[in-house]
DNA sequence: AAATAATGATAAATCGTTGTATCATATCGA
DNA sequence: TCGATATGATACAACGATTTATCATTATTT
């Protein structure tokens, strides 16, 4: 078994076949204003080689000189999320457009290996990372600071020390505030938060319980331990929920996905939403859209927080010094999952219609 | 605006550290058997030397002087696609997964300039490039020759010349029979297939199609103008569709997400799934056990076969010979969507309804 | 006419690795 | 004791680009 080689044009062999310098190619061929002058008709000969040869530069030996990649990294902690949800894919996709845009590449990075880390940062292969939902864990910033990558948190709360490039994030507080205030000025008075196993400890969840918790009390909704569940992934908690009776009339979901799910869970118990139960979610991309009902989601607008994400990055690496963290406001997006609520508590209209 | 530059510990500096030469750390760290002798007490002296001052080898350095850069390329005709639905995600996971397995990095790459073709494929950055839903242009298969650029093709047919390293797909054609056939033992006599706008050239919605066709025929079912329709993202086109009193009890659809829409469409319409009308789609991700009904469908191992690209590829780049284009076999996964067909049209029932 | 500036071009250093070629010194068999 | 082999280590030439320093030659000043 004998390792396949490619082999393209290289400055060298352009530099031959016009009758010049390697140095007047390279100047030539990359157009800058440079100490090198070449005369026109030169100039000419060169572009005509290069095209016959059907050159390009090398990208390896460029970034080696120039100290430049034009690459930069997306590190999921768990890069299976992006078949969660549309949440990660939006991101994804609002990550690699802007970065296209401004002609660099994009690297996916498997998870770090805590005990190599700095092979896949420090290598020189990328000349900045951007951080989806960076674990509060101090070790990871440790390793970034070590390997000297400029890198920005996407979808994270700062933590104590500012240590990143700068922190991208959404205010996951003031959107669980809207759903609250949203279901109470429909009539809601008992309202459910339900958490996904697993994702408790994610910054942004712990955000919008805060929010949920702080607008109950505000708003003088109860909100005791059983108003607040920890359900797996599929939900498959409703129907024993439901039999237990509980007085909400609204359910809060931590995320879109989630609350897509509940729409089943509660059509399969016989529910109608939103005339027996509203559901709100959070994150609200055009999967939202998609449901039946339509979901009511609070807005993070995850493709201008990617596209930020990148912005400042890039910023940063160009020398600037004036950039901050950035926290964008969440709105509510109103569809039709949400309706004024009934009389009767879910169970209760589920009873009437069994009979 | 000054660029940052960063700088992280050199081969160079590790021998100084150590008292030895450049050529003695280099063996020592990659460890192989090298014609480079190195005793053992320097060896440990020169690995204490490379921990102290946190050595990461240059990948750019490294990979220009052994031409292999251990980065695989992965291009999307439009990378937008992975926002619809879950097929391109499980791609693109499965693609990651089995890359990372292998100790190989994963670019994304945006669409193929046309007019500067070689800049993203040629420049040396990558060992060889996955190519999804190759289009059947030979423009491309060009690029990719003059590139000198290694390609495994992947949910795509071969078309006339067989120019790629391989092919990997799996028998849409067959796939389709299956369902047919799945629906015609469940006693249905009239089966619509629905195409996607923008997506009927591609390879695998015509291999579907044809598929269909030839079930239909082989089965005595009718298979004119009316039972192939081609419809807008989300199938807005339904009610009308259903106005004209359609004949069919079971509904093909193209793929899983338009399948699940259709599933939305067909509730808004008062019809129940499976009693009323049997829906099937293809690819069936784990997306098929979320909707309400649970989707039956034509599955396409994609992880498989995004794992098989991967292995085919890295064989390819090692010099291997003996590889052929893949066609994975497609089965049918029976789930909730389907069930014996109605003795009325769905159109019909839905008048009971009505009344 | 001499000094200065502008123009056109090249040679060579550098980026950080890898790996071959080279050179000592020590060990061995005869 | 003498060649032959083993061992330990280094020098240096790539890889392909960028860019500074250098050197001619010609044009422009004073």
């Amino acid at each position: 078994m004998e390792e396949r080689k490619k082999s393209s044009a290289t400055l060298k062999q352009v530099a031959e076949r016009a009758g010049v310098s390697v140095s007047a190619v390279s100047s030539v061929l990359n157009g800058k204003k440079s100490s090198i002058r070449v005369s026109p008709d030169k100039a000419q000969l060169i572009k005509k080689a290069a095209a016959d040869l059907h050159y390009v530069p090398n990208g390896l030996a460029r970034s080696l000189r120039t100290n430049r990649t034009n690459n930069i990294g997306l590190v999921f902690e768990n890069f299976g999320d992006i078949t969660e949800g549309q949440f990660y894919t939006e991101l994804l996709d609002g990550v690699a457009q802007e970065l296209f845009k401004n002609k660099y590449r994009l690297t996916i990075l498997p998870e770090v290996d805590r005990q190599q880390p700095l092979n896949s940062l420090g290598n020189g292969l990328l000349d900045g990372v951007i951080w989806c939902k960076l674990p509060q864990s101090p070790d990871v910033l440790q390793i970034l600071k070590l390997a000297q990558m400029p890198f920005v948190a996407l979808h994270a709360r700062p933590s104590e020390g500012h240590e990143a490039s700068a922190y991208i994030s959404s205010d996951n507080y003031g959107g669980a505030q809207l759903a609250v205030e949203h279901l109470y000025a429909n009539g809601h008075r008992s309202i459910l938060f339900v958490l996904e196993q697993g994702e408790v400890d994610v910054p942004d969840a712990q955000a919008r319980l805060s929010g949920f918790i702080d607008a109950c009390q505000a708003n003088g909704i109860p909100c005791e331990e059983t108003d607040i569940r920890i359900w797996s992934k599929d939900f498959s908690e409703f129907p024993q929920y439901l039999a237990s009776k509980p007085p909400h009339t609204g359910i809060i979901c931590w995320n879109e996905r989630t609350a897509a799910v509940l729409l089943d869970r509660a059509r399969e118990a016989g529910l109608s939403v939103p005339n027996d139960l509203s559901v709100i979610g959070f994150d609200s991309t055009p999967f939202s859209e998609k449901t039946t009902p339509k979901l009511t989601c609070v807005h993070q607008p995850i493709r201008e927080m990617a596209a930020q994400a990148v912005k400042t990055l890039l910023e940063y690496l160009n020398g600037s010094e004036d950039f901050t963290d950035i926290e964008f406001e969440t709105t509510l997006d109103v569809r039709d999952s949400t309706e004024s609520a009934p009389s009767l508590a879910p169970w209760q209209l589920k009873s009437l219609k069994d009979e």
